[in-house]
DNA sequence: CGCAGGCTTTGACCTGAATCAACGACAGAT
DNA sequence: ATCTGTCGTTGATTCAGGTCAAAGCCTGCG
């Protein structure tokens, strides 16, 4: 259960695309829209992107950073509902407003542009309008797959949150997580002691290695994997 | 955890549309086809419609009877990822395998359309298009929910499926479930018997009446509500 | 009518994760 | 180099819900 996110700090408003992206792996391009037709933003670390039922006038694609997007619950107990790497797009809905709100996690640049320019690209190009529902099917599929997590246990929650990680960074047996423990205790429903207790019990059965605690090195992928069934 | 679907229980196969549907209170149409352009296939309580990782060349609604999508884990829990009332369409996917399987939890008439009569349509008409982004947008709407429910404790789980499935039967306070306490178990994440339990329990705090196991009446909506959240 | 088998309820007990409480480790400020 | 606050780890205890077990209850069938 986290709550404050004493994110006094704000986003540079817009500075729009100043063509030198730091990280330029990631297509500037988000539904035959160009970069240029949108902006580069630079959020702060915790700042906010977007809250919960503001209204959803613009579609997002992390360019650098990362992005959790979550939800509070009248308890004060907070859902994170997903974590975006660069390249993933966010913010995507059909109806007018978010149903989540959305952070960045460190600082991030991001990629936006119009909901409406989108939606008449589609109009127009059928081959965009069958991306919208592909990013909104993938967006459906990911749902699922968390969904599907949360009736497990918690060794099998940390472990796949580990080995998901690990895959979509890209960078072998060794992540560096971007997030706190309460960010991954909230996406996986647990509670932070829970999560380090289990990463510790990783690394004393030799499955993980641990020399900071935001960077982990997986030792004994199989081990994982049989949890993460 | 459930496992044994003891359906020897088959499909009356392609008895195709005969015109005399009991219940014509549902479209017979879908994503713009006619119903005379598919097939009305009845389904025998506990039959399978699909199975988990079959080609998804169909797309389904409901005309009459209830419907539920599950998945097995590999120790043998069984996830239900949703339950589908007359007017629900279900089985979309844009990918080519169903990634849940379905069955028929009482007798039902079902639609069914083929999947690339749908998509051609919709490469045709952009309102069809747009429908199709629209009733996968819904599905994901519905799987937030769901996942939102399951950090939630045994009460508030079971309110909330009271709640949602009174408002969905529109029969105003009484319900008449068409599934067993299993299946509400497994949609919940619970064991049936804290399902039972817990219905018990808000019979006792007189928040509802059981007065058969499979019919509820909600007496005290707002109790209900608050534990819903 | 009575019996059989599946559902549902209820009870007793156990366990995995939450809670409560310290303590350690690290980063930025002075 | 030291202080300070945040983040993370570890330990002790509690409790919600799971597990195991035994009865009710209802429906269909002989």
């Amino acid at each position: 259960m986290a709550i404050k996110t004493q994110s006094t700090a704000q986003a540079t408003q817009p500075p729009v695309d100043n063509g030198s992206c730091e990280t330029p792996r990631q297509a500037l391009s988000m539904f035959g829209i160009e970069a240029h037709m949108g902006a580069t933003i630079y959020f702060d670390q915790n700042s906010e992107i977007y809250g919960e039922n503001e209204p959803a006038d613009y579609v997002y694609k992390v360019l650098s950073g990362t992005v959790r997007t979550y939800k509070v619950l009248n308890d004060g107990r907070r859902q994170v509902g997903a974590f975006y790497l660069p390249g993933d797009v966010f913010g995507l809905e059909i109806g007018d407003e978010h149903t989540f709100s959305a952070e960045a996690i460190t600082d991030s640049s991001i990629l936006v542009v119009k909901r409406s320019a989108v939606i008449a690209q589609a109009a127009r190009d059928n081959g965009v309008a069958r991306e919208l529902w592909a990013a909104t099917a993938r967006e459906l599929r990911r749902t699922q797959d968390h969904l599907l997590l949360l009736i497990k246990n918690a060794q099998e929650r940390v472990a796949s949150f580990l080995l998901e990680m690990a895959d979509r960074s890209q960078t072998g047996g060794a992540i560096e997580l971007p997030m706190s423990r309460q960010d991954i205790a909230d996406y996986l429903g647990l509670t932070i002691e829970t999560v380090s207790r289990t990463l510790t019990h990783f690394e004393t059965a030799a499955a993980i290695e641990l020399p900071r605690s935001r960077r982990i090195v997986l030792r004994n992928r199989s081990a994982l994997n049989k949890l993460n069934a």
